[in-house]
RNA sequence: GUGAUCGUAGCUCAGUUCGGUUAGAGCGCCUGGUUGUGGUCCAGGAGGUCGCGGGUUCGAAUCCCGUCGGUCACCCCA
């Protein structure tokens, strides 16, 4: 037996159900919302993550899918969807800022486990050109909307990082300060000193925590800019009755952040999406001068997180004439009535036992011209126009 | 990268402790019959490299080593 590799997944049966629901749902809000779908190439150079992500990042180091194409050019299975969209807009639509929308598998090395996979789904939104806090806002709210809407009860925790220059200032305190305070850290957290210090804060040892507890606050060192720009963020949020917690510790993994980052969570702690502000991101990509702000779902994660939704066909052809079936499947397709069928042609006990096992309303019979309520075990004789009226 | 645990029919699992005929059950599937208050019921049938590779042994699903995969946790993250 060849087993499939490792972290990738089969979507199908109650999680293909999920998934399309999930996939039409965020089509068809943010398609009203004014924003651009986009499939970018799952292949993208390696440079382009070394450079956006960080060269020290997790993702970069361990967890990238390399490859050399055979024509010797060093290529990675995409780990993340904004990269590519800077590198889209920055080829195509330099001068306008423009809201874009993706979703599709993304790729990660790492050990399996509940709700995190090798290959898995991203659903994306992000708005890039010239960004202003209203930006931020819709963003925020629009990817609310949409998360509410699948788990009722999921909350917002927000957080500014300040600027890039800021950050380096206040990593440089922070690793003073932890460097003072080795003796109190556990290993994985001395560990991250040198190369990472930001993430000690994300530490959820129990040893750390009264360490991190005490830590310089990053809010003491952001610019009056960055505030006032968070500060008239949250203003509109709360104007918008749109509630959210403020998180100190929320730094998130990628290196592009700057300002704005902020996470949602569900009632079961799960963090299903987050994103932020990347106004550098451009930059360091060599790639010009513009700004961005973005979201990103864990589909899965989302997929893990909702109930089955209701998928049953209303109607059932059942028959064992192929002339008569094919009779009434014109007339059903004529009136652009959707129904299922077995997949082949079985005897009517297992036509029953198929229809019953699909929770269809309606049986329609070809051999005895009756449609039957399968719930009320009414029969009645077929006409177009009693399903017409249903 | 680290650790725990699991892998036997399409599915859920028994059998592994303590090696020993032809590897079982339920559900599902197929065929025929039965049923017209149609989904029931009856009979028969198909289906297994016991994850894979090696070792020990007269003999391995069972013991040993390795490996691949699933699940879960750590790390990290969506």
């Amino acid at each position: 037996m060849i087993e499939q590799v490792k972290g990738t997944q089969n979507i199908s049966g109650d999680n293909a159900i999920k998934y399309l629901y999930i996939q039409n749902l965020f089509n068809n809000k943010f398609s009203d919302y004014g924003y651009q779908y986009i499939q970018t190439p799952l292949l993208e150079y390696k440079e382009l993550f070394d450079k956006s992500i960080g060269e020290s990042s997790e993702i970069v180091t361990k967890q990238m899918y390399e490859l050399i194409d055979k024509g010797g050019r060093e290529l990675v299975l995409r780990p993340e969807g904004t990269s590519s969209i800077v590198r889209y807009h920055a080829e195509f639509n330099k001068d306008l800022t423009i809201k874009y929308s993706y979703f599709g598998s993304m790729f990660r090395y790492e050990n399996p486990q509940k709700n995190r996979y090798r290959e898995f789904n991203q659903a994306g939104l992000e708005i890039v050109g010239l960004i202003d806090t209203y930006s931020d806002f819709q963003i925020i709210n629009d990817s609310f909307n949409f998360i509410k809407e699948l788990i009722p009860g999921t909350k917002l925790n927000i957080n500014t990082i300040g600027s890039i220059s800021d950050r380096e200032q206040f990593i440089k305190v922070l690793y003073e300060y932890f460097k003072a305070n080795t003796d109190k850290l556990s290993q994985d957290s001395i560990d991250k000193l040198e190369n990472n210090t930001l993430r000690i804060l994300d530490s959820n040892n129990p040893d750390d925590s009264e360490v991190i507890k005490n830590a310089p606050n990053i809010s003491e060192y952001i610019n009056d800019n960055s505030k006032n720009n968070f500060d008239s963020l949250l203003e509109i949020l709360s104007n918008s009755d749109i509630e959210y917690q403020i998180d100190n510790a929320l730094v998130r993994g990628l290196d592009y952040y700057n300002d704005l980052t902020f996470e949602f969570i569900t009632s079961e702690n799960v963090v299903v999406g987050g994103g932020g502000r990347y106004d550098n991101l451009s930059e360091i990509l060599s790639l010009g001068k513009f700004n961005g702000v973005g979201v990103a779902f864990g589909v899965e994660r989302i997929m893990n997180s909702i109930p089955l939704p209701d998928n049953s066909s209303k109607y059932y052809l059942l028959g064992t004439d192929i002339n008569k079936i094919s009779k009434y499947s014109k007339e059903l397709d004529k009136h652009n009535i959707n129904y299922s069928k077995p997949p082949r042609l079985t005897k009517e006990n297992a036509q029953f036992k198929d229809a019953k096992n699909q929770n269809v309303l309606y049986l329609i019979n070809t051999d005895e011209d009756t449609i039957k309520n399968l719930i009320t075990n009414q029969i009645e004789k077929f006409n177009i126009e009693v399903i017409l009226e249903h």
